[in-house]
RNA sequence: GGCCCGUUCGUCUAGUGGUUAGGACUCAUGGUUUUCAUCCAUGCAACAGGGGUUCGAUCCCCCUACGGGCUGCCA
């Protein structure tokens, strides 16, 4: 295979959303592979809307999630005078024609055909105006739009996820490619860019499907080679509703934001759609770089489920050595830790990874190792009153103070020895410590806990408890 | 309305003209664990409906329903 080009093409009309993550990615895959080109397009032509904080926002969130892209970054409004000379081209092969039909008439029309029960199509009574007469009308001050002469016949193309799509071309109609303030469409400046850049391959979602039949009329018309189309199936909501704002959360920034790292975003963005055709599903970039494949693309659209994504980052916090989520975990957060060197800092997270399922859980379970004063909670009074924690963490306090050493072995001891002493089991004992040395009723082993804290500090917030609980 | 596309457990999906329709997430139950989580085991749970074709259809064909896209001088 000649090496494909492929393009990213998002209108930097928000930040980078889920979907776009998916259709982004899925070019990048196909291009890394095959040791292609993924491209960077923005399509700018919307004045109104776009905003160049958001060209900003979606280079930072693909640059986040590792997605490379090849060559500058092209700005579709900078094309303008390329559309403006193909337009020109057309007009003269005879393939588009000025159309003097205004907006007014086109709507009676719609609305006539509707009342009579009639499919709507657009006349073609400009089609064939001599060049005389339309300099007439144009001295008359009418305007008018440009549209594509639809030659008779069908229309195909071989859709590396659908398959065969055929249209008939009669159900096209002669379509809009630049409108009477001479800008050009979208179907046809997508077409001419694409021309342009090389495009060989267009990955993009199926809304595009029934789009696609007309950027091919706009490639046969120039006779340019038409590019292999792959169409990806939409990401659905909860409510099984296309992607939206409305959605809880569609801003990949946001997962960043949760605690997610790139990985675990891809990993899931990767099944979402498409299978490894293995009952495999962690994976890491590189091999998914290898396994990606079309066939395996689905069509049917996908429901988004945050709880999936939760699971596979879990899997990969597991997975993950502390250092490489040391680095994560300050990617996000600068300051955590601060206080405290990194040995320390890998040390607590390889107690707290296991247990979380991304970034933030990790911070938050961490943060009894980094805190200097814990914050004891009334919650635990009954166990600290009631059932006898006080005198058990006091009696654990002096047995420790006497230790000379402090080590796994010497805590296990220690505990033994109060076990004994109260006539009562590990859960009993572990109970009124952990809340002492944490101030909250779960988290990582007590003797790790106590290792990693070290003596003094243990010694330390076990006298507050006491005074806290007395 | 017209054209195009889709429909397997709640969700992501595998699958084949003959299977106990498989896996994963979620959920439930049990077990391991000093707590929580992890982990392990078990369980619940699906071929949209109707016609064909066939000895036999989840699978092939047709219709219907439902959902989505396009049908714009939006992208």
């Amino acid at each position: 295979m000649k090496k494909p080009v492929v393009r990213f093409a998002p209108s930097p009309t928000g930040y980078l959303h889920i979907g776009g993550a998916r259709t982004a990615l899925f070019n990048w895959l196909f291009a890394r592979q095959n040791n292609g080109k993924f491209l960077l397009r923005i399509e700018d032509t919307d004045l109104e809307r776009s905003k160049i904080e958001y060209v900003d926002q979606i280079k930072n969130a693909l640059n986040w999630l590792g997605m490379d892209w090849d060559d500058d970054i092209i700005f579709q409004s900078k094309n303008n005078s390329n559309h403006q000379k193909v337009i020109k081209e057309l007009i003269q092969s005879g393939d588009a024609y000025k159309c003097f039909l205004t907006k007014e008439e086109l709507d009676n029309l719609r609305i006539q055909a509707d009342k009579n029960k009639e499919v709507f199509r657009v006349p073609r009574t400009y089609r064939d105006t001599s060049e005389e007469k339309q300099n007439e009308l144009i001295d008359e001050g009418r305007s008018y739009t440009i549209r594509l002469k639809v030659p008779e016949g069908i229309t195909k193309f071989k859709d590396l996820v659908f398959g065969e799509i055929i249209v008939d071309n009669k159900d096209l109609d002669d379509f809009i490619i630049s409108r009477s303030d001479g800008s050009p469409t979208y179907n046809f400046v997508v077409a001419i860019d694409d021309i342009a850049m090389d495009i060989s391959h267009i990955i993009r979602g199926d809304d595009h499907i029934a789009n696609t039949p007309k950027q091919i009329l706009v490639y046969n018309a120039l006779k340019k080679n038409v590019p292999i189309f792959a169409h990806l199936p939409m990401i659905l909501g909860s409510d099984k509703k296309r992607l939206s704002k409305r959605h809880a959360a569609t801003n990949v920034q946001e997962y960043r934001d949760k605690g997610f790292t790139p990985d675990s975003i891809i990993n899931y963005l990767s099944l979402l759609g498409w299978n490894p055709d293995s009952n495999d599903e962690i994976f890491n970039i590189n091999e998914l770089i290898k396994l990606f494949n079309f066939k395996q693309v689905q069509k049917k659209s996908a429901v988004f489920d945050e709880k999936k994504l939760l699971w596979i980052s879990g899997q990969k916090m597991k997975e993950m050595t502390s250092k490489d989520i040391l680095k994560e975990i300050l990617l996000i957060d600068k300051a955590w830790g601060k206080d405290h060197n990194n040995s320390y800092l890998e040390s607590v997270i390889s107690l707290t990874k296991d247990r979380s399922k991304n970034l933030i859980d990790i911070i938050d379970i961490s943060d009894i190792f980094l805190i200097n004063e814990v914050n004891y909670s009334d919650e635990f009074k009954s166990i600290m009153s009631d059932q006898n924690g006080t005198m058990i963490i006091k009696d654990f306090l002096n047995a420790v103070k006497i230790e000379e050493s402090w080590d796994k072995q010497t805590v296990e001891k220690v505990f033994e020895q109060i076990m004994n002493q109260h006539d009562i089991g590990l859960g009993k004992v572990m109970k009124p410590l952990r809340i002492a040395i944490s101030g909250i009723s779960y988290g990582p082993g007590i003797f790790d806990m106590m290792i990693l804290l070290g003596k003094d500090l243990t010694i330390n917030r076990i006298t507050n408890a006491i005074n806290f609980y007395k």
